[in-house]
DNA sequence: ATGCGTTTGTGAACGTGTGCACAAAGATGG
DNA sequence: CCATCTTTGTGCACACGTTCACAAACGCAT
């Protein structure tokens, strides 16, 4: 199963993949900086911005090559194109949205979507009813014209903003189609193929992170006693193995598969 | 600088940082077991179901406790009573959204809201276009009705869904009225005080990561050669300490300040 | 009771990420 | 040309996260 030396997702050539996940950051705030025609920078004055450290900043630009200057900072400009090049930025990347409700509205409006690279080459919906009308002053289209798109604009991004009971079957023909990286907002565990990238947002997980931290501020840890009795059954020993077996068969044969949560993404 | 012992986040009680971010995937995936009323499930099926690695899972599981039956596994209704205590999604948790465009629409109809605690207190816009209209089901009320609302009804999760010129300041009305958990979906780096926790949801960066790897995999790697001459200014030394000292003033005294990005996470 | 097959729980090794602290490098002023 | 001041780039130590591999525990059949 492993087929990269260094593991799941090999650090391309040498950047970590916590620095790439910064490097968005860093670029956000520099281009604010040149928007205000401010030539260079000081670490530690960009990692203020950007909400990180400073040293982690330097050594996370020590990845790209050294395009400091000691004594002085970095050249602000030089900065936004190196680390936009190194993101592949400086390239068009047309990106299908699978599922327009709300939420595929509201990414069809992102702003950061065109001011960074990324184009909307089509909007997509199965839904007969949203077929037809328009969202951002594109018109929205059929599923059934996903393969021609994702292969006559060359789209190697896709978003899946539909429902979780569609998202598979979504994923499936992206990746079909020849789509290799996929923003996943169902609240799904997709199954790609080797080669594939998935990226998830999950809005439940989210909350339910900051609800962890936030019932341990209000001091009332979930206390480890023979207080709260589990609701349903409790541990009693029995005889399980047909339970066990019946289980194997239900789970699904080698990988996620039914995973039908009733909450929605889109419910509109 | 340092206040806890650990970190910035110091692992609570002994449950480390990553296994709290994976508990929800648990969760969901023991949920739909649930439904499906499978009794017992082993850690290989069940890792499998949240697309995690086994081992990884029981040492996640073993900071909650020794809740597994050897030569069994898991029982489903036990496991899910348990995270959902340790999460805290057993107590009601309001939340007030704060900027309804499309993207605080489509937060306000997620059905994973509601499925795990979360209750929507209130929709807050600061528009009076948008504020009388209602989504989801619930009255758009102004911003001015915002700290009556946190205070009357204890929310202590805020989301912010405003354009990015107004996320600090709507960040700072919150914390102020006494919320301690904000969720942004703003492409801002929100500063707040101690004892609050932000975590932040930013479309854009994921497609940039997205959009790096997608490079690597196209064997268009940047090389770092003579090529590609950065397109303004070049590594031009020079008087820079007048410029440096401008910049100083520039980039705001002690903490990110001006961070006006031009995209908008809606726009409408 | 005893043995067998299964699955958990965890010690230990390894890889990744973070932050300190400082030498090297460059700018600037005399 | 030298001294001084600033800021980068990085070696090092430590914290955190992941994975392996296996003993202990448990159900079940005989």
């Amino acid at each position: 199963m492993r087929r990269t030396p260094v593991g799941r997702q090999t650090r391309a050539r040498g950047i970590p993949e916590a620095t790439v996940a910064r490097l968005p950051l860093y670029l956000r705030a520099l281009t604010a900086l040149s928007e205000r025609s401010v030539p260079t920078v000081s670490s530690e004055e960009l990692a203020a911005a950007a909400g990180v450290n400073s040293a982690k900043l330097r050594k996370d630009f020590s990845y790209l090559g050294s395009y400091g200057t000691r004594g002085v900072g970095y050249d602000v400009e030089y900065l936004v194109y190196q680390i936009s090049r190194e993101l592949g930025l400086t390239q068009d990347w047309p990106v299908v949205i699978v599922g327009i409700g709300n939420l595929g509205h509201a990414l069809a409006n992102y702003g950061g979507f065109a001011s960074r690279g990324f184009r909307v080459a089509a909007l997509l919906d199965a839904d007969p009813n949203v077929v037809g009308s328009t969202a951002a002053g594109l018109p929205v289209r059929h599923m059934d014209e996903l393969e021609s798109i994702v292969a006559g604009q060359h789209v190697s991004i896709g978003v899946i903003t539909t429902p979780p009971g569609a998202a598979q079957q979504v994923c499936d023909r992206l990746v079909e189609a020849g789509v290799t990286s996929i923003l996943n907002f169902a609240p799904t565990v997709l199954n790609v193929p080797d080669g594939v990238d998935v990226r998830k947002v999950d809005l439940s997980i989210e909350l339910q992170i900051l609800a962890f931290h936030e019932q341990r501020k209000s001091g009332e840890e979930p206390e480890e006693g023979p207080i709260e009795e589990p609701p349903v059954r409790e541990r009693t020993p029995g005889p399980v193995r047909a339970a066990a077996a019946k289980l194997r068969r239900a789970a699904g044969g080698k990988d996620t598969k039914g995973d039908s949560d009733r909450q929605a993404v889109l419910p509109a």
